[in-house]
DNA sequence: TTATTTTGTTATCAAATGATAAGTAACGAG
DNA sequence: CTCGTTACTTATCATTTGATAACAAAATAA
């Protein structure tokens, strides 16, 4: 069968995606903030609580980058580290209400960009593109299993 | 409905898809290449030949660094200016030998890994994969044209 | 022809990011 | 308790990237 040509749909597709989502986020980054900060804030808001680790292999940075990098969130009051029960190493790291007000405000303005795109769609054609993302995320857009944590 | 919903799936499945292209390609950089300056080869490679604003345009790169970079490329013997016919301002630029080997080696790479990925697939989740691929690139990832060109 | 726009270049500077070494505190095994 | 490991921090440095100003050559318009 004609893998090779689907390989190079997932090439352009994955080139596509990253240029959409860029469209999507390039005017609405506050100052205050730098392109990798915001990619923090925004895995946070999305799997808060999280850890310091947990940052630092998603986003495939360092730890001693990770950690400098969240200092500043912190600084600037964008999120918060609590500490965890049962581990005093460990940190549950969350957004602060102002962080969290500014990445609802991201996600707003982001939502109503993609509901632009898909203001036109009949019911069935939504459903179809539900459909499509779960298909993709699950055979081809799953991420590797981390080591996992404890218990 | 449940835009929301969607919106959600958008946004996580845009998170994964980052994820699984970074994983795809993290190793296999040579030396020689910074991360930005791949992105410009890659995007040579699949939509040559491309004019410096073609690269400045689809990369949101400022002119003059794209200059910059795509200089060390040419210095690197990676990628060459031809000189367009009918307008001396304009470069085509297209991968070197060279670049195109390397480029090759790189998305061959790649290639194994989406493989991996789909080999356990059977003929009907392909199909359905290339057409939610389709799907999601003529609905959602789609690029806004950018101001065309000349005659 | 002259003026304006397009396309690209060069130079320079600041900021963001990456990499490494060294250190600390808490936990867990023996 | 001691030792090794985990989770994180601090400091430092080099590289990469972004931003701006100033320029030049070719095309286009007037």
């Amino acid at each position: 069968m004609d893998t090779n040509g689907l390989f190079r749909k997932f090439v352009a597709f994955t080139a596509s995606v990253h240029q959409v989502k860029h469209e999507f986020t390039k005017d609405i980054r506050l100052d205050e903030i730098t392109p990798l900060q915001y990619s923090m804030l925004e895995y946070i808001a999305v799997s808060q609580p999280v850890t310091l680790s947990d940052i630092s292999d998603c986003l495939f940075m360092s730890m001693p980058n990770t950690s400098r990098e969240l200092k500043k969130l912190s600084d600037k009051r964008l999120c918060e580290k609590l500490a965890v029960a049962g581990d005093r190493r460990k940190h549950a790291i969350r957004l602060s209400p102002q962080g969290q007000a500014m990445m609802d405000g991201v996600f707003g303005q982001m939502e109503a960009r993609f509901m632009a795109r898909t203001q036109d769609a009949t019911p069935e054609l939504l459903a179809e593109i539900e459909h499509a993302l779960d298909v993709l995320q699950a055979s081809v857009f799953y991420t590797e299993r981390p080591k996992m944590g404890k218990s």
